[in-house]
DNA sequence: AGCACA
């Protein structure tokens, strides 16, 4: 054997006539860095934009001396090598050519390669930690399903494998052709998801669990997330391995926020592989969201509808319209709420838009109670109703549904509604016209032939090459504001009680009835228009 | 600010 193979130092470089450069500034041009490096000696290739920050970039010179010229000079000069004013720290690659994977005229990948900035556990405000400062903030996740929502507007989505490396969130999209990958690709690239296209979690180990979430959806929407994506087409296809949990994750904590936590990243695990039916994609899904009309066992189970009722049992606190409202948002768009009185107990019928949201409420929310110590503990059952008729404002009701521009005024939450997000490019405005939460979205049918965009993404330049199954949600044009409870998260924190210092969202007792004109918070955001 | 897609 040669001497060859003793390991190189990794800051040291040996000449090459590819130089490697760094700490350049956004979306550095190419002609940007030619001009730079073209006093050295002649260019024969490029590759700018590299890296996880876009920032980095190689140079080949048709010359070694061309290089070793360049990083000489710069190496003695007082002088910095400079872009846009910006300091470019220039060192020779570890290779001795530019690979171009994709040459001129090169067919570009089905797949993409996504980079999603600005979702990182620090992102989460010091404000909201103050917020939620009784939970323990563990972790951001965008969720698969966002994924998923977003890019299988443009077409079938076969696969996606996610991972995080230090600089960013990343994702490989797998569509059925390039032609598809390059339509969203085109469409989404540099851009920004709509943040209410997002659901951010924060793992949180109260036992109070929709309280957290509830507040980082609020809290995702206060306040300003950069949230882009940016992507390449590439050519491998993603590895999915089926199956594989986020482990530390599940192991964490047994809580009823986690289980619903559980729920709501819905076996978002790493990956998915939407194309293969058999693989078991969560039995979480199949069993508790997915609601067969027949069980297991071959028994029928009860019919399903869109409302719910609630029997509300050990109730030692007040459960008014505005607490149900805050509960059952976590799941979808609370369309209509009526509470009353059956056999001395109390009971509430909670309407959504479909039943597929009241399935997953029901599943979630089952045998859990609204208060800390097992007061308020909720059972659920379908209602044979499918559409509530109730008065629109009173101290047992409420329809959210209705246009009522007072009771609008009076449900509208300062500071939030104004800042309400909107598609970030201003050449596509309905990009996402009908983006809902993962409730809906997580049941779709995820399998070829099934997937269903939430937003008609038909506008785009050439015909979506799926076939798309419009009848299976005919309400699938949700206004944004079937993000859940963020719109209903109620008053601040600051009146919580000691001795449940997390219980601010459905505080005992404490909560008024909103009454119009009023200053409570509660209530849909103006966009909430059907 | 540190090597091209995990």
């Amino acid at each position: 054997m040669s001497t060859s193979s003793q390991p190189q130092f990794r800051y040291t470089q040996t000449p090459s006539k590819v130089l490697h450069l760094r700490n350049l500034p956004w979306e550095c041009a190419e002609e940007e860095l030619v001009e730079l490096c073209k006093p050295f000696g002649k260019i024969v290739n490029t590759k700018c934009n590299v890296g996880a920050n876009r920032n980095q970039a190689f140079v080949e010179f048709a010359d070694l001396n061309q290089a070793i010229s360049m990083v000489s000079y710069y190496a003695s000069s007082s002088e910095p090598a400079q872009v846009r004013g910006k300091t470019v720290y220039i060192q020779y690659s570890n290779r001795h050519e530019i690979v171009n994977n994709k040459s001129p005229g090169d067919v570009p990948g089905n797949v993409l390669l996504v980079t999603i900035e600005g979702v990182e556990a620090g992102d989460v405000s010091i404000d909201v930690i103050h917020l939620v400062s009784a939970f323990c903030l563990k972790d951001v996740i965008i969720s698969i399903r966002n994924l998923f929502q977003v890019f299988s507007a443009f077409g079938f989505v076969h696969k996606i494998a996610t991972f995080e490396k230090a600089a960013g969130f990343q994702a490989l999209i797998q569509f059925t052709d390039a032609e598809t990958a390059s339509a969203a690709r085109n469409a989404l690239d540099g851009r920004s998801i709509p943040r209410h296209a997002l659901i951010l979690l924060v793992l949180a180990s109260r036992t109070c669990w929709f309280l957290p979430l509830a507040y980082l959806i609020f809290c995702a929407h206060r306040f300003e997330y950069k949230v882009s994506v940016s992507s390449k087409q590439v050519m491998r296809e993603p590895r999915v391995k089926l199956g594989k949990q986020i482990t530390d994750v599940l192991s964490w904590k047994s809580s009823n926020f986690f289980n619903l936590l559980r729920r709501w990243i819905l076996f978002d695990e790493y990956c998915r592989d939407y194309t293969n039916p058999y693989l078991p994609v969560n039995p979480t899904a199949i069993e508790g969201v997915m609601q067969p009309t027949v069980g297991p066992d071959g028994k029928k189970k009860e019919p399903e509808s869109n409302v719910l009722l609630a029997s509300i049992e050990n109730m030692q606190y007040a459960v008014t319209v505005d607490v149900l409202h805050t509960v059952f948002s976590a799941f979808g768009t609370v369309q209509k709420i009526a509470i009353f009185e059956k056999n001395g107990g109390t009971q509430a019928l909670v309407q959504y838009p479909d039943v597929t949201t009241a399935g997953l409420a029901k599943e979630s929310l089952e045998g859990h109670c609204i208060y800390d110590g097992g007061y308020c503990k909720l059972h659920l059952s379908y209602s044979r109703h499918t559409d509530l008729n109730v008065k629109a404002y009173s101290d047992k009701s409420r329809d959210y549904t209705v246009q009522d521009p007072t009771l609008l005024a009076a449900q509208q939450i300062p500071g939030v509604s104004a800042a309400q997000p909107v598609w970030q490019n201003p050449q596509a405005p309905s990009m996402y016209p009908g983006s809902e939460y993962a409730a809906t979205a997580a049941v779709q049918p995820q399998v070829p032939g099934g997937q269903v965009p939430s937003w008609n993404p038909s506008a785009q330049a050439g015909a979506p090459p799926y076939v798309s199954v419009a009848g299976t949600f005919p309400s699938q044009t949700y206004p944004p504001s079937s993000v859940p409870a963020y719109a209903t998260a109620p008053t601040p924190p600051g009146s919580s009680p000691s001795s449940q210092p997390g219980m601010a969202m459905a505080q005992p007792g404490a909560q008024p009835n909103v009454r119009p004109g009023g200053a409570s918070p509660l209530g849909n955001p103006p966009y909430y228009n059907r």
